[in-house]
DNA sequence: ATTGTCTGGACAAAACTAGGACAAAATTGT
DNA sequence: ACAATTTTGTCCTAGTTTTGTCCAGACAAT
């Protein structure tokens, strides 16, 4: 069984000299041999000739209690703590704000810059067709390479959102049986809704309501958008498929959304469509523009026009939008 | 489990300092002490050195006056309150237009299970809380803390299960509009989905077909099952919810999967599902045993009686069933 | 011989405390 | 609608504690 431990087994030889654990904790040397001094955070062993001699543990430790002052502990609260209860501490702590360190962008490429066509075609079709085998295990390997290739967002315009229409196609067309799609579905259902959570939170991100009117089930398109503005410090407020116009406003309302949007994809020609845009429109402040996107948005172009609802052709518009929509209202804060 | 401690209700042992304060509630340092000083707000007890130390039960307290104050509440007003009374209040200013008159006794359930601690009744009815004010972040907060307090199995049976129950009561009884009940069922959707990866996989495990049939478009049960199995050693073929009869068994045959589980909600009385239990069961192999769950389960006792389905009444009942299965056939093929 | 680490102590910056000042925002009175 | 008053968030000062950095002289490593 190919398995990589990380937790359980943490080597305590002692061999590491200090220089290299200040490296590697991103503590000073100095400040390092005072925490030892002054609350004995470590105790390393020693040489022959006194040195200090670090274990891969007392790293572990050093690393962690480090977290922990970020999100605000004190060094005597901390100081004690074995290794596991400092786990639960800054995990705990961390799940309430944002780590101060930024996540270094090294891995992210511009977006402006997407792979090959071919590339992510290739990439495609390699899924398709661990769907149509009924390989869950080599779609899913597959979806996550993708995604460390590129960009979120230019992982979602170029590899999801073919693969979400060529499914439909091969469905349509026979070449995938409904079992197919459903499976492919329900997994991308996981793996998309749980991008947006790649993300940190600080609590005054601009909130966005995203869902389908009545009548559209389809959600993954949403749940796309969904992923795609957290990038860009958007706070999803995701409700799922089909909500009636009435649950949107008040949604909105509550939660103190400045925007709001819409994904329509399947039946394009529902004629609830209309009746429940014109809806919303009227029932929500005129200040907070409303997005319509996916595939059948195109079937209501009149429609949207004449709302004066907004309906960027690409995900990379939205997000253009989305950015004009922020800096335009920099304002009350909470 | 490392340790496990008495959390559930909430800790009032001093220990965290006033920055860690602000960091989690999301006010500022001064302000802390400002409401300490005018309203006694919070009175936190303090180190050898005048330090002012915090107890979980203040930071809630701070964070539910900060969410009062948001509604409107004046500072004079929320002060002096418990706990719970905040609760309340903050439940009701979140319910937006609420012309109902006196419920405050929202979320005392009277849904009771003799089985279910007093423990788990507060994490349910905290989630509750954090969905009823949209608090996205506090309900997956909510809903980590949950899960690594016991093992996945105990916690589908005690929260989750519970915790949709309850979800759905609400709503049907107007405590919780249309639009919580979509935000927490997305929400549950991509948590549960992601339950069942935290299983590595060998690929040799035996696999189980798991949907809903067709008419019930209720996928959450279903779910739940699949994140269930996988702790035992089974890998789950998730079509999700709403699979024909016929596209079941072409699942079934194409993975070789040994058996199939169905899950039940609503709507309980739907007339399709008579017809599609019949077809699955005539068209399966008579080996590959069905299993039917959910709340509606019960409603066709007869029914699956007479086609040999096997429904299990609790989860832990359906582990057990499958367990036997497992042992049984493993004798037999090897 | 140069560079790095050790100990112990000194010192400065940062964080906290108490009390109070002040102005913006909300509420009340006219 | 306007002014007076109250409420509320922020800031300031001055003294204390906590925490990070630096220094000096001795010794070790390369």
């Amino acid at each position: 069984m190919p398995t990589l431990e990380t937790i359980s087994s943490i080597d305590t030889a002692p061999r590491h000299p200090i220089r290299l654990v200040a490296n590697r904790t991103g503590l000073t040397v100095d400040l390092i041999r005072a925490w030892e001094k002054r609350y004995h955070v470590v105790d390393p062993a020693r040489s022959v000739t006194k040195r200090r001699l670090y274990s891969d543990y007392d790293i572990e430790r050093l690393r962690l209690i480090r977290l922990a002052k970020l999100n605000g502990r004190r060094l005597v609260d901390v100081a004690p703590l074995t290794l596991e209860a400092l786990r639960d501490v800054v995990s705990e702590d961390s799940r309430y704000e944002a780590p101060q360190e930024k996540q270094t962008e090294v891995f992210r490429p511009s977006w402006t810059n997407p792979l090959e066509s071919s590339d992510t075609r290739y990439d495609v079709d390699a899924m398709l067709f661990a769907v149509q085998t009924m390989d869950q295990h080599r779609f899913d390997q597959l979806l996550q390479e993708g995604l460390v290739k590129q960009s979120l967002p230019s992982y979602l315009e170029t590899v999801i959102g073919p693969l979400l229409h060529q499914i439909g196609e091969s469905t349509r067309l026979g070449k995938l049986r409904i079992a197919h799609e459903h499976m492919a579905t329900a997994h991308l259902r996981t793996f998309i809704g749980a991008l947006r959570f790649r993300e940190t939170y600080t609590g005054n991100e601009p909130k966005i309501v995203i869902t389908t009117p009545t009548g559209q089930l389809h959600e993954l398109g949403a749940l796309m958008v969904a992923a795609l503005v957290s990038v860009d410090g958007w706070l999803p407020v995701y409700l799922g498929p089909n909500t009636p116009a009435d649950e949107i406003v008040a949604c909105a309302m509550q939660s103190g959304a400045r925007t709001v949007s819409l994904s329509l994809t399947y039946p394009a020609d529902d004629p609830r469509i209309p009746t429940e845009l014109t809806r919303l429109r009227s029932q929500l402040d005129q200040k907070i523009p409303i997005f319509v996107g996916g595939s059948a948005a195109a079937h209501h172009y009149d429609l949207t026009n004449r709302l004066g609802l907004l309906s960027p052709p690409t995900l990379d518009e939205l997000r253009h939008s989305l950015k004009m929509l922020r800096q335009s209202q920099i304002g009350a804060s909470a």
